[in-house]
DNA sequence: CAGATTTGACCCTT
DNA sequence: AAGGGTCAAATCTG
């Protein structure tokens, strides 16, 4: 199983909407034409974030969210701080373990924690640990839900401009579930409202079962981390040169409707994306 | 000892 | 003015 090859050809095909793009800037373009590509890149774009969430490492450790008792000195000198300006979370995911909601392959150091109004738990503050190196800004803020207390919402803001991302390689395939076990790692996925839905075409892509299957590969978040998860679908021939990215309109916009899917996993996750 | 975490304070947005 | 995001000194950890 080759899910790196989905990711590659993912990209890939973003490239295509990029250069599809640039050919749409020409004065004559309609304004329509515009708004399909963008939006087609952002469904890719989420294909792709899903896809390398799946492939998040997990451990058996977990992160320590809870506060320790500090004995921070209280008469430490008051100094002008300035902040930037708020940035907007471009991504939302659940997860159903605080492993799999720190450990997704990047590196993030926490720079703070925060009792939320209304809330029963605290959110964390993460950012990248190579923004002072590499410049990167990318950020998380992790926060368990109320409503679920073994789910852990993260919300994204900023891509990783370092370039770092880790995988594991994992032998086993997972199994596609719709109930929870205490034992094991979980993982949900959840498409949100923000880039509800994929839609591409590929010759290249097969699938194991029939309403998943490729050639084409078309519906919600939550099928696109169904599909990943599959045990035995594979990549063929790899025509990526010749792939057709078209927007399926009424799929777009049909699946707006926030849809889950469980993965559940061993104490290893499957994927290897490296 | 270097890097990561904690946590109260600061300040921006609404 | 309140709530939330960020800063940075203190503290922890390997």
């Amino acid at each position: 199983m080759e899910i790196n090859l989905l990711i590659n050809a993912l990209n890939q095909g973003n490239e295509q909407i990029r250069e599809l793009e640039a050919q749409l800037d020409q004065p004559n373009s309609s304004e329509a034409c515009k708004s399909l590509a963008s939006q087609v890149q952002e469904a890719l774009a989420t294909a792709i974030s899903m896809a390398k969430l799946l492939n998040q490492p997990a451990k058996t450790s977990e992160s320590p969210l809870l506060a320790s008792e500090s004995t921070r000195s209280e008469n430490s000198e008051k100094v002008f701080k300035k902040r930037k300006k708020m940035t907007r979370l471009n991504k939302q995911v659940r997860v159903c373990s605080p492993s799999s909601a720190v450990n997704d392959g990047y590196s993030w150091r926490k720079y703070g924690q925060k009792v939320i109004l209304g809330s029963k738990f605290h959110r964390a503050y993460y950012r990248c640990s190579h923004r002072d190196t590499l410049g990167c800004q990318a950020t998380k803020q992790v926060q368990r839900s109320d409503n679920n207390s073994s789910l852990y919402e993260i919300s994204f803001c900023g891509d990783h401009t370092c370039g770092t991302h880790h995988s594991l390689r994992i032998p086993a395939p997972p199994s596609v579930v719709h109930n929870t076990s205490p034992e094991t790692e979980r993982l949900m996925i959840v498409s949100g409202d923000l880039q509800p839905s994929f839609s591409l075409t590929s010759p290249s892509i097969c699938g194991p079962s029939n309403d998943i299957s490729a050639p084409n590969l078309c519906g919600s978040g939550s099928e696109m981390a169904e599909m990943l998860s599959g045990a035995s679908w594979t990549m063929s021939e790899s025509p990526i040169e010749n792939w057709d990215f078209k927007v399926d309109f009424d799929t777009l916009w049909s699946s707006t409707t926030i849809e889950s899917t469980m993965v559940e996993f061993g104490t290893e996750l499957p994927f290897d994306f490296s």
